[in-house]
This record gives structure tokens, sequence and C-alpha cells, in this order.
DNA sequence: TTGTTTTATCGTAATATTGCAATATAGCAA
DNA sequence: TTGCTATATTGCAATATTACGATAAAACAA
């Protein structure tokens, strides 16, 4: 029915797939190399950088910082997002963990 | 409008975000995470184990057979799904590449 | 104040996904 | 052949996702 049947899984299992699923389109891909690339942390650059609508951009930005794989440093009228390398080292050992199974 | 713009990114970034689609639901990661555990790659099981239909579930390993991290082996009226060993490797490198980015 | 810039949100249309009942298909047994 | 079992496919309804134009909101400049 269009929705996914969350309940029936374990907390661990739906945290990974949600992870994934965010990873699960390539704008989010070319969004966290960008980002993994430039310290700075750059934002409105994204829409220069993708040929997508600003609005598009925005709401990629939204589920990657949903995940918490990305976070938002408001500075003046500008938002600069960046990697949360705490996470970032986090899912990496989740996602390590998982292939190693 | 529903559909992903994928020509506008490389086939580097497509193919990492289908492989994150096809791990962004919590069936595919159970139905992954039993084939890992049994080695006898048995199929018809995961209906039994997964409380969801038997088309729900036959779906979900059209999903990951698709992006080729299983393998379905007919064996007379039945069909036993494996991890594809050779593809869940390079999987696993592409993944770690990504996030030791 | 009024403008400008930047980002977020709203509204909408097109398409995709999820889940299941019903049915089809394929192999085997009798 | 018929019947049984196991899996795939079809069809459908409900919901989710993607993308963008229009607009709102927030911070700053003049």
């Amino acid at each position: 029915m269009g929705v996914t049947r969350t309940d029936i899984f374990s907390t661990e299992q739906n945290a990974l797939a949600d992870l994934a699923k965010a990873m699960g389109h390539p704008a989010r891909i070319a969004i966290l190399e960008y980002l993994l690339k430039s310290d700075t942390c750059i934002c409105g650059d994204l829409v220069d950088v993708l040929p997508l609508s600003q609005p598009t951009v925005s709401q990629h930005l939204k589920v990657l910082k949903s995940v918490g794989l990305i976070k938002g440093c408001v500075e003046g009228t500008r938002v600069s997002y960046c990697i949360d390398r705490e996470k970032w080292l986090a899912v990496r050992n989740q996602m390590n963990a998982f292939f190693d199974l």
C-alpha cells in the first residue's frame, strides 16, 4: 500500500534501511561527495553545481539532514551544510559491520 | 515528478544510489541478513520468517536480484536464493571507498 | 522603512513504491 | 492426464517520492 511495514522489523534494521534509503538517490550521493570534498561546507553552490532547482536541492538536503549525515550551520542569510563527521564514522562502521556479516 | 533525473549524474553515482536504494527497505535488510546467516540459501522459508505475504517477499527478492546482491538458483519447483559473494565484496569495497572519501 | 539575497516551505503533477489477493507458471508425483 | 507445491506475475489501492513554480521567511544593506 505504499507504506513500509517498519513495525515488524528491528530498530537496527529500520535504521540501516533509512540510511541506505537516504543514500538511494544520485543527487544525494552527489551532494555528499561535494560536501566531502569541500571542507568549507558551502551550500548555495550546490544549486549551481547540480542541474536541479533550488527547492529540489533543498529537499534533498533535508533528507540527508533527517538521517544525520549532514548538518546545517546558519550564517546570516546563508546556511552552510557540512558532513557530520561523527555520524559519518558511525555509519561507516555500521556499513562495515553489515558487509562483514 | 516522481522520476529521478539519472541522466545528469555519473554512472558511478547512479550505481551507488541504486545499490543504496535496494538496501533502503527493512524487509530487504532482513532478507540479506537471513541469507548471510544461512549458507544453505533457503528461499520459501523467508515467507515463513517474515510477516509479509509471498508476493511481497518475491517482489523484494526481485529488487535485490536486480542489483546483483543475490542470485536465484532454481532447484525443481523451489528457488533457493543466496548472496552473490563476488558482488557482495565489490559492493563492500564500493561502500568503503565512498565512506573513506 | 524598502530592497536584495538566501533558503525553506507550500502546492501540485507525474511517477514510483509497497503490499496483497488473485492468478499464472513450472516442476514433480501419482 | 490430474493434483500438489513453490514461485512469479498481474492488477489494484494506498502511500511515498521527485521535481519545480510560487511564495514565505529571515538576515542584511541602503
